[in-house]
RNA sequence: GCCGGGAUGGCGGAACGGCAGACGCGAUGGUCUCAAACACCAUUGGGCGAAAGCCCGUGCGGGUUCAAGUCCCGCUCCCGGCACCA
């Protein structure tokens, strides 16, 4: 008599059980067993896990219990990327305090995780909105300071009049303030910078020591975006006057010098604003820059803007042929990149070139490809931005370049030094990190400012400063932050002269909360150092990290800043903190993004209510690969949870009384090939592939008929264990074991008896299959050009002609080639 | 717009350059049942054919190769990122 599989009747005594006895806690230093240190990305708290999280999570359990029972010592931690924009929202919203909405969506995630029986070690729970974590955010931040990497300066932010604050990019997605619907302004602030242009040449050239795919070491190389040319200085002279002023520009094609036909600023160049204050063009101008400051830098250099320009009362002189050329201001120059000014060669640059065309202006041709007519500037229909040979260039006309190996242009580059023109520069289009935020729920930035001594660090000892819990986190007239209507907050004495100064009410971006919270997990009670090193050094780097492209860049890369920056103060040994990175792929429902706001969410404590984490984990593991996009159908997840569900139940019935027998030899085969071959997935994260497999050895158990042998079982429980937990764990424990199945070690094969002996040899004609014969495995490529030759439907094929080539590929393939 | 990724039956997907469609769902037929559910068995890419078998077929158009879903060139559409969502 067999019980009905009832998941719910015993996963949640395992999970229970599995948490108090802390079946997975790793102590502060693996010890002899060589050390594996698995991670997610922390959740931001929206709400109750949904079925993307269970994606992410699951594959990332599974690998860790994979790895464990390989012999690993796994930790694996889990924690609550806990401060953002959504909590104060929901406060402003509904009126509960963001720390309340946090905390108590983190208590739902955490009872999620457990039914979902993560092997999560709960003693390392971090949380980063509590003040035992965020003060170490504020003594990094003033450890940054000291050293030069933390710096303030203007940045214009976007500003709802009505509302009185500021507005995340989010905030105004449809294009008008999310609460009151008016027009958002752009004002300037001065905020904090971290100086991670710094790290940039660091931040490239480390990339070789990571396992990370090429497609997301390509996007951050192009984040980066470093690249080689010259700065050259032209001499910009307005109308009617006399005096010049120098006027560098970056180009990564100095060679191109003779063809520059106009000069462009940045829309937004105090230099422009300067040159039309107190002429006619003044308001033209002022109307143009609210224009353009009002889009995003997308919006701007992307199809809905790029090609708006305003001529300037002024020229610019090419300084290698005296050459007066017009200046306009433009949109697609920016004021972050280079020197916020470029010299347009219109021949030879596709954005210059449409500019150019649009504005009338005239093209000349330098660059005279290969192989082509010549060209001509008034009929050309787009850049030719390759190689070819200088016309038109002074002495370097008959010079050949070539952008790609910098042939011609490095003699360029030379020639323009020796002349005091220009010189060698690279140049980066990544920028500084702004992190100040004019935001409540975040980490207080830990700066005093006094109006005699300036900024001044707040003492070590007075960290941290606390975020006031009762603080109106909704704006007000005239306040830039909520926290600034906080006068407790606010006035404080200056620790250094002790006259009255105010508190920074800046708090800080929470991508700087996530730069380091790996290694937190590795001493998270501490609280006399964020971290220890010899703590960080016993587990450090993370191995094994799981999470989405969508954090391709920043994330990722700051996360590298700061480890390079530990490394730099002398805290970690490692330059690295991610060294093999797994992106799964993102999960959506009905082709829309999954979210907690707008209630398009399927909720996992819905799934398990219905069917069982047991069925919860199969099915989104079997569902698709790991790495793939998933959308759930139209219907949710009835349909998909059932059929997980009922393979379980399959599996239940056919496993659950076992016999004392031994293993028919076919059947103990067929076992030792599917551990081969799930062992193999599992190295590649093979996830929907090995649990297939699973189902082949199931089916077979099933034709074999009766009972299955219990050392059979007992293997296919092992192999089942990192999919389905509690299903596992439970016929395991029914089988008579006393033990954990998940103590248990991954089972093994013999290489003979996981052999084929036969396979099934295709004969092709000309590619196509023609026939097929059964061949024992180790067979010759002559024996089967020789058996392909003999078939009788090759002989009808060769029409009794020698065939003109036979390729043999052992032992699966023969193609015969005729005529 | 720029950067990165993707597209395979009715559906999710499988496939070291070597039998396209493993595994599963769904569908159809059957066994069991008074009946159903469950379970089990069989068939299932499209077309032609009585059958043997033949032809077509991996988003679109070219190419390389004995052989292309896979490699190369050119497109289309979808997804992610583009610096204040995390």
């Amino acid at each position: 008599m067999t019980d009905p599989y009832e998941p719910q009747s015993f996963e949640p005594g395992w999970a229970q059980r599995w948490e108090s006895e802390a079946v997975y806690a790793v102590p502060d230093d693996p010890g002899g067993k060589p050390k594996r240190f698995v991670m997610e990305m922390f959740p931001y708290p929206s709400g109750d896990l949904h079925m993307g999280h269970v994606e992410n999570y699951t594959i990332a359990d599974a690998m860790a219990r994979y790895w464990r029972m390989r012999g690993y010592c796994v930790m694996h931690p889990m924690g609550y990327d806990a401060f953002g924009l959504p909590a104060e929202n929901a406060a402003i919203k509904r009126g509960i305090h963001p720390q309340d909405w946090t905390l108590s969506n983190i208590a739902k995630m955490r009872s999620s995780f457990l039914r979902l029986g993560y092997s999560y070690d709960w003693a390392r729970e971090v949380i980063s909105c509590l003040p035992d974590y965020y003060r170490w955010n504020q003594w990094i931040f003033l450890e940054m300071y000291r050293r030069g990497l933390a710096y303030r300066k203007t940045s214009p932010v976007n500003w709802c009049p009505v509302d009185k604050t500021v507005l995340a990019k989010e905030q105004i997605s449809t294009g008008v303030c999310w609460r009151c619907g008016s027009v958002p302004e752009v004002r300037d602030l001065t905020q904090w910078f971290l100086k991670i242009t710094d790290y940039s040449d660091r931040l490239l050239d480390d990339m070789d020591q990571l396992d990370w795919a090429e497609s997301l070491l390509t996007m951050q190389r192009n984040w980066i975006g470093r690249s080689q040319g010259a700065e050259v200085v032209f001499k910009m002279k307005p109308d009617g006057s006399d005096e010049t002023r120098d006027f560098p520009v970056f180009t990564t094609r100095p060679d191109t010098l003779w063809g520059a036909t106009f000069f462009v600023l940045a829309a937004e160049h105090p230099a422009a604003a300067e040159m039309v204050a107190g002429t006619p063009q003044e308001g033209e101008y002022q109307a143009f820059v609210d224009d353009i400051r009002r889009q995003s830098e997308i919006d701007r250099l992307g199809a809905k803007g790029a090609g708006r320009g305003m001529r300037l009362p002024a020229v610019a002189i090419n300084p290698v042929n005296g050459e007066e050329i017009p200046v306009w201001a433009a949109d697609y120059v920016l004021m972050g990149y280079g020197t916020g000014a470029i010299m347009a060669v219109p021949a030879h640059d596709q954005r210059d070139f449409s500019f150019a065309r649009k504005h009338n202006i005239p093209i000349r041709v330098v660059v005279q490809p290969d192989g082509e007519e010549p060209m001509d500037g008034d009929t050309m229909t787009e850049a030719a931005p390759g190689t070819g040979v200088l016309v038109n260039s002074g002495p370097f006309t008959g010079t050949r370049v070539d952008p790609q190996t910098q042939e011609g242009i490095l003699d360029v580059i030379a020639w323009l030094d020796r002349q005091g023109l220009g010189r060698r520069q690279v140049n980066y289009r990544q920028r500084d990190w702004l992190v100040s935020r004019q935001r409540y729920w975040g980490t207080p930035i830990p700066i005093i400012h006094c109006p005699f001594c300036g900024e001044v660090p707040v003492p070590e000892e007075e960290l941290p400063v606390l975020l006031p819990p009762q603080a109106d986190y909704t704006p007000t007239d005239a306040a830039v932050s909520p926290l600034a209507n906080n006068s407790d907050f606010v006035n404080v004495i200056c620790p250094k002269c002790g006259g009255e100064a105010r508190r920074e009410t800046d708090t800080l971006d929470t991508f700087f909360d996530s730069s380091w919270y790996f290694l937190r997990y590795c001493d998270p009670q501490n609280d006399q150092a964020a971290f220890r090193p010899e703590k960080v050094a016993a587990w450090g780097p993370v191995d094994n990290y799981f999470g989405g492209v969508e954090h391709a860049v920043m994330h990722l890369i700051y996360a590298r800043f700061f480890t390079k920056f530990f490394k730099d103060i002398g805290l970690l040994e490692f330059d690295e903190p991610f060294l093999k990175l797994f992106n799964q792929g993102h999960v959506s429902w009905d082709g829309k993004e999954m979210s907690k706001s707008t209630g398009h969410v399927i909720e996992a404590a819905a799934v398990i209510d219905a069917f069982g984490a047991d069925s919860a984990r199969t099915f989104i593991l079997f569902s698709s690969p790991p790495a793939a996009d998933y959308d759930f159908p139209a219907d949710g997840y009835g349909e998909i949870g059932r059929v997980a569900n009922s393979w379980l139940s399959r599996v239940w019935r056919i496993l659950q009384d076992p016999s004392g027998e031994p293993v028919p030899d076919a059947l103990n085969r067929q076992v030792h090939r599917t551990v081969k071959a799930i062992t193999a997935d599992m190295e590649e994260f093979g996830l929907n592939t090995a649990i297939a497999k699973m189902m082949e050895l199931v089916n077979a158990f099933s034709k074999a008929g009766g009972p299955v042998p219990r050392e059979a079982a007992e293997k296919f429980l092992r192999l089942l264990a990192p999919i389905a937990p509690f299903m596992a764990e439970e016929l395991w424990h029914r089988y008579g074991n006393t033990d954990s199945v998940h103590r248990q070690p991954w089972p093994d094969y013999d290489e003979a008896l996981a052999a084929v002996e036969n396979v099934t040899m295709v004969v092709q004609v000309n590619g196509k299959v023609r026939d097929r014969m059964e061949v024992p495995a180790e067979i010759s490529a002559d024996e089967m050009k020789e058996l392909a030759l003999g078939s009788a439907r090759v002989k009808e094929y060769l029409n009794g002609n020698e065939p003109l080539k036979v390729i043999s590929v052992p032992p699966k393939l023969v193609n015969v080639v005729v005529r």
